[in-house]
DNA sequence: GAATTTTATTGATCTGAATCAAATTGCGTG
DNA sequence: CACGCAATTTGATTCAGATCAATAAAATTC
């Protein structure tokens, strides 16, 4: 979870590495072993981007560590952000659901490391490694159900409703406990939050100054921390 | 695609009746002999629920004839229309992703047929028969693509493009070639477009009405008939 | 450490679409 | 075929949140 400095890897990884990392938890060490050794591994600097929407779906990867954002531009130039990917977790899997290219881009939050293979590989290790695919597509269920209540979300709830769900699933999937609250693990501006929730910076800003105000939340340039993570439910709309 | 009265089948299905469909296209007859055999055919009125948000996930189905909604209800008792179902398509594969209880409700928009089988079956499907994981995995892609655009059209767009975007999206899907135009084949109001698009009944006949005065598009109860697609596409805010 | 850039805050104004409120039209049914 | 219900249309009003407009504060660069 925790940011972190190591080089990139060169030559052999260690095999710890994929240890309890779902689609590969159920592999014995020889075959995380061969795994390994066609794997690449490569460092991206925060903002750099791991493959561009509509670009040849020539790799799978999974992340080490750091964090991904995978967003979509208009062609107006406006950017959406669709979900946050957290370490331990494969992405770039356009090939396996039937994708020539990326449907979308991924950004490096922070500074991120990830392994990845050719796509064409895909396909062995679903037929070679049992549990590989039922993982995998696990994986895929999880975010077509955020994708899902993302929908609903923006078809039924107010700006002020969103912007406290989109703090909840942060907090519950990339959030870091403080004292005093949980903060979001990576930096993230008001931007960013209303790219996540289709408002504007502007609106996000009013609220979060709001919130914080009344002790809900604490924040700073590109940081927020939750201090009152029911209130939060509580705005977000949560059925009773 | 047209409406058909066949009435419920019991005991031998004909095999005629997965020609071509894709997850099964590439299989030879006998396999489809027995992928029938192990399948129960049933037929919903227009209205009736295939299965229910919640409920426990254990049958997958093609859909044979007719449409299908999926549709999410929120605390509140909101609808939000999610994806429509053209026959021809599995859908209900909750299990396949990972899921123990279906994540959506869905719903026959005309009368419908299906073929179902016991979840416990898809392992063996996918082992036995080639191409069928390939491609049932490639419409789960092609769905998560819908998802996507609807995200990204929600966030960015007003209420007219979205409009026009659904509309484009219904007949691209369900359209039949009338004569001076394109027309949704199933029952459809104005409210189940304001579901689609997270908006109201109100704007929603507000801008068919507009339309039908320019033209583009010509409507009655339930019933809506494109008459000029490209009109249609302008209005959605297509990139020039 | 001054200059520049990026991010955040906050006020004022405007507007698209929701909400409120009827009236109207078409359909099924007893 | 008249009744009642469901779907649609249309007008008036309201308001949440976008847009416009500055300023401020933190980070980065030179």
């Amino acid at each position: 979870m925790q940011k972190s400095n190591r080089p990139t890897t060169y030559g052999s990884l260690d095999e710890s590495l994929l240890n309890g990392i779902p689609p590969f938890s159920m592999l014995d060490p020889k075959q995380i072993r061969a795994i390994l050794d066609l794997a690449s591994s490569r460092r991206y600097a925060a903002g750099a981007s791991v493959f561009e929407e509509g670009h040849d779906a020539d790799r799978f990867y999974l992340l080490l560590d750091g964090y991904i954002r995978v967003v979509r531009i208009t062609a107006d130039g406006e950017q959406v952000i669709v979900l946050h990917i957290p370490s331990g977790q494969l992405f770039g899997i356009a090939k396996a659901l039937g994708h020539d290219t990326y449907p979308a881009t991924a950004i490096a939050a922070t500074d991120s490391i990830t392994l990845s293979w050719p796509t064409r590989l895909w396909d062995s290790f679903v037929a070679q490694y049992d549990g590989f695919a039922t993982q995998s597509y696990q994986t895929v269920g999880a975010r077509i159900g955020e994708m899902n209540t993302r929908i609903v979300e923006m078809a039924t709830q107010q700006v002020e409703q969103r912007i406290a769900c989109a703090l909840l699933r942060l907090i519950n999937q990339t959030g870091r406990k403080v004292d005093g609250g949980i903060e979001i693990d990576f930096p993230i501006s008001r931007q960013d939050i209303s790219e996540m929730t289709g408002t504007t910076l502007h609106t996000v800003s009013r609220m979060m100054s709001a919130w914080e105000k009344q002790g809900f939340v604490e924040s700073g340039r590109k940081r927020i921390t939750v201090r009152d993570p029911h209130q939060i439910v509580i705005l977000s709309g949560a059925k009773v």
